[in-house]
DNA sequence: CTATTATCATAACAGTTGTTATGCTAACTG
DNA sequence: CAGTTAGCATAACAACTGTTATGATAATAG
């Protein structure tokens, strides 16, 4: 196995240990013990914790880009946003855990401001994405001229998450068609009136 | 002082270093240095430091509950609801404090089960007190009759819980006016068509 | 084959954690 | 006034934290 790979599995154990315990019990011997080794593994492979916890959560972002960007190939217009946006939520089960590391980053984050900055520059990246889609959705004359597309992406971007924290503390509440529903109707509410 | 003062003094000394420091490094010591005492008034109040801090995260939600409560008397029909959304908003920069609280509290739960029930009892109380409100406007004939009160009330609150987060991470995407709008916008969508 | 490096285990380090026990002083109670 | 409790400080406890150093073994390179 070469060096990046076992790195990842290394993260990936890392990973796991933060869905189970939270992030605040996710101690270097904690993933150690989860990933069947010693702390000398660890340590080898990553810095210090930082280096760690942080890669693990770039980890958990790329992986949803990439299905957000995935999913969007292949469709247009409307379609192509709406299934942007669809991918990043948790509709199944299984997405929930990506979920829960995310939102344990964000309260992990209170606090220490250079965490808060990492968080900005990811949530700068999808701003810069979705404004995009939108701007060209724009172009095309589907959704509304006078719209704002960057406070529009924010409010995408605020709706998901909203929907994806909820899902988190009250999953009975959001079914995978309630969070479809609710992305579409806020969508089509962009729509050129024609 | 009375008993219950000084316990609010500590709970509030705690409040400070969680917004500071972050829910993870707020110690007892710290919380004890932050009230300019020793560690036994904090033992001396509260059980342990769960109780503690339960307790502070219980009082950031009962004053915006009470700020919910208060700022919609007086006021009729969708401006009542509206007013009652806004108040939970950090339109203020003093507002973002209770919000810091609130998203730590939500991260520091993860992997802890019976913290996720505690917040699943508040946003029950949430949701049980929006779907009130819809529920008077749409028997007011205010607002849709096909409305699923219950799944509209758990937008509102995904709705200004993304907002409150994306405020926390980048307050300059999201200024009073456009939390203002986004909310507004939401709620007119609700409206009767006639 | 030899030398070097990668991979990992073990252990020690100093610091911090929540909790508990002990004791002192002031206030209140009978 | 004597006795009791409330309020608080101090200190000790064992457990745990991230980090670092030291070796040992295995793979690799020259």
């Amino acid at each position: 196995m070469s060096y990046d790979d076992r790195r990842i599995e290394v993260a990936n154990a890392a990973w796991r240990v933060i869905v189970r315990e939270g992030l605040d019990r996710t101690s270097m011997r904690a993933i150690a013990q989860e990933l069947g080794s010693s702390t000398g593994v660890v340590t080898h492979y990553f810095r210090d914790k930082e280096e760690l916890i942080l890669f693990a959560l770039e980890r958990v972002f790329e992986n949803t880009l990439e299905d957000m960007k995935a999913y969007d190939q292949g469709r247009q217009g409307i379609d192509r946003l709406e299934q942007m946006i669809l991918t990043a939520l948790p509709l199944e089960v299984t997405d929930k855990a990506d979920w829960k590391v995310w939102v344990a980053f964000l309260g992990y984050s209170i606090g220490r401001e250079h965490l808060v900055q990492e968080h900005q520059k990811r949530y700068a990246f999808l701003r810069q994405i979705i404004s995009q889609a939108l701007a060209d959705l724009q172009t095309a004359n589907l959704i509304r001229a006078d719209l704002d597309v960057t406070l529009e992406a924010n409010a995408l971007i605020a709706l998901v998450d909203g929907i994806g924290t909820g899902v988190i503390i009250c999953p009975e509440q959001f079914s995978a068609e309630q969070q479809q529903y609710l992305v579409r109707r806020h969508i089509n509410s962009l729509l050129t009136s024609s």
